[in-house]
RNA sequence: GGCUGGAUGGCAGAGUGGUCAUGCAGCGGACUGCAACUCCGUGUACGCCGGUUCGAUUCCGACUCCAGCCUCCA
């Protein structure tokens, strides 16, 4: 029984999907201004993560991630950059989609651009103009008028009063409150536009999404999800732009990721303190940063360190320590040991990956026990954790060449470090040890280690 | 100030009303020519104060501290 914490509830709860077996699932994607960090990197993994496991445990998903490819910020950066629009937002999603890559991010089914859906989005804001919930300002711009939709907040737990006692939202003349955000922006001159009956213009960000949930998945869907910095406005301004302009509830379940921190601060654009994905992935594996990712639970904060990343690794050569004792054979048929049903226990808890990566740290430990025993059930248990792992995007590297790494620049090259085995193995037969130390004393200063086993030797670069 | 979360062993991180999380690191042993890998063994951990209970880290209440959101941000 799937349960799935819901933000709208703050409570888990049991998952009853709108159609039978079908999930329609929408997430909040990048404003392609620039590359994404390790913050943007944790939604995306975790929402991978979630779909690898629906899937596989024969939901039919149908995952939407939207990208945000015209705003304030853009326009800015393009500008610096002395490159159009268009240049900027192509370049970014480009390399966007070269980290999601890497990470063995699997692509959403839909992935729609906010430009391309212009007309969807005039359409829905007609229809709220139409249906009294916007109105458009003498300055151009278009605004929700956010006191006339009577659950605002819900989501949040924001009562509309605090919001008014309280407002730091910049005080613009041409709205009616200043709790009223904008759903279409005036052009300045010279600015990318579009032609509408209200003028010249761009869209604001929270009607995209409403707009292209309605048009990938309908007017109510099942899930939706997105980053810790997102329910309070934008969720909330979804919610109140749908339900307005449909006439029917949005989303079923928001599902929102936790925020990874620098320090005791959330990492942020604005603050400044982020690792982009491709800066981390040029001194660790990606599959270390993905398990980095999920090694907490996908609601909590992660630290980012250092030293998580090199436990991450720790961990993984573990793993791949044991599937590389043993040849793993086609599926894992025939056990019964009850890991898989643990496993998925675990995930069907709110995906607890931690919870179902100890499940998975007990199975290696039964595998090597078998692996040292001769058992026959050696490979069935190396099929059931590359199975069981696969879930969740795990384990599906050739383990030896997880271990071996890459060469790095000035790293010895494979060859040359067979050669010296070679070496060192002669020596070891002929019982010169002080020789065959020697050897593997010059590997180790290069960051190579061996491992001496029936079969021969086999090393690997410290990561 | 309001709304959400959180405080667990050296570190990371799950979880539970009464027996084990798990990983990394450490220590002892086995294996090994020596190592590495692996295996076996090894830790009076649950912020503070009250309450409920035969029994609370787990439930309830107060307190302290931390983070996220309340403004563009995943």
């Amino acid at each position: 029984m799937l349960h799935i914490y819901n933000t709208l509830t703050n409570s888990k709860t049991i998952f009853t999907p709108i159609e039978p077996g079908k999930i329609r699932m929408y997430v909040c994607g990048v404003t392609v201004y620039d590359y994404c960090h390790i913050g943007h990197a944790r939604v995306m993994v975790a929402f991978d993560v979630i779909t690898r496991y629906l899937r596989a445990r024969g939901w039919d998903v149908d995952y939407v991630r939207n990208i945000t490819d015209v705003d304030d910020k853009i326009i800015r950066r393009a500008a610096e950059n002395n490159e159009g629009v268009d240049q900027l937002t192509e370049r970014m999603i480009a390399a966007m989609h070269e980290d999601e890559d890497r990470l063995s991010v699997l692509r959403p089914d839909q992935e729609p651009r906010a430009t391309a859906h212009i007309d969807d989005i005039i359409e829905m804001i007609q229809t709220l103009i139409d249906k009294g919930y916007a109105y458009a300002a003498e300055n151009g711009d278009v605004y929700y008028r956010v006191e006339k939709f009577e659950s605002y907040g819900r989501l949040t737990n924001k009562v509309i009063e605090d919001l008014r006692s309280g407002a730091r939202v910049e005080v613009e003349e041409a709205k009616e409150s200043p709790l009223d955000f904008v759903l279409w922006k005036a052009a300045k001159p010279g600015e990318v536009s579009w032609d509408t009956p209200w003028g010249q213009g761009r869209p604001g960000w929270h009607i995209e999404c409403s707009a292209m949930s309605k048009c990938c998945l309908g007017d109510t869907f099942d899930i939706h999800g997105g980053g810790p910095d997102l329910p309070f406005p934008h969720h909330e301004n979804e919610i109140a732009q749908s339900e307005a302009a449909n006439g029917c509830a949005y989303a079923h379940y928001w599902m929102h990721a936790g925020p990874v921190r620098m320090g005791a601060e959330k990492m942020s654009k604005s603050l400044g303190n982020f690792f982009t994905i491709r800066e981390v992935l040029k001194h660790y594996n990606p599959e270390v940063v993905r398990y980095f990712l999920s090694a907490v639970h996908y609601r909590s904060y992660i630290d980012y360190s250092e030293d998580s990343l090199k436990e991450a690794q720790s961990a993984l050569e573990r793993f791949y320590q044991a599937l590389a004792s043993v040849d793993a054979a086609d599926t894992a048929t025939g056990l019964e040991n009850g890991f898989e049903a643990r496993f998925y226990e675990a995930m069907d808890d709110d995906f607890n990956t931690p919870r179902a990566l100890a499940v998975l740290f007990e199975l290696v430990s039964e595998l090597n026990k078998a692996v040292r025993e001769g058992s026959d059930d050696a490979p069935l248990l190396a099929a059931q954790l590359k199975q069981l792992g696969g879930m969740i995007g795990l384990l599906q590297q050739d383990p030896k060449a997880f271990l071996q790494g890459s060469a790095g620049e000035g790293d010895l090259a494979a060859e040359e470090i067979e050669a010296l085995i070679d070496q060192r193995n002669q020596a070891r037969k002929d019982r010169d040890f002080a020789e065959a130390d020697r050897v593997r004393d010059l590997l180790a200063a290069n960051g190579i280690v061996l491992k001496d086993s029936r079969e021969g030797t086999s090393w690997y670069r410290e990561q």
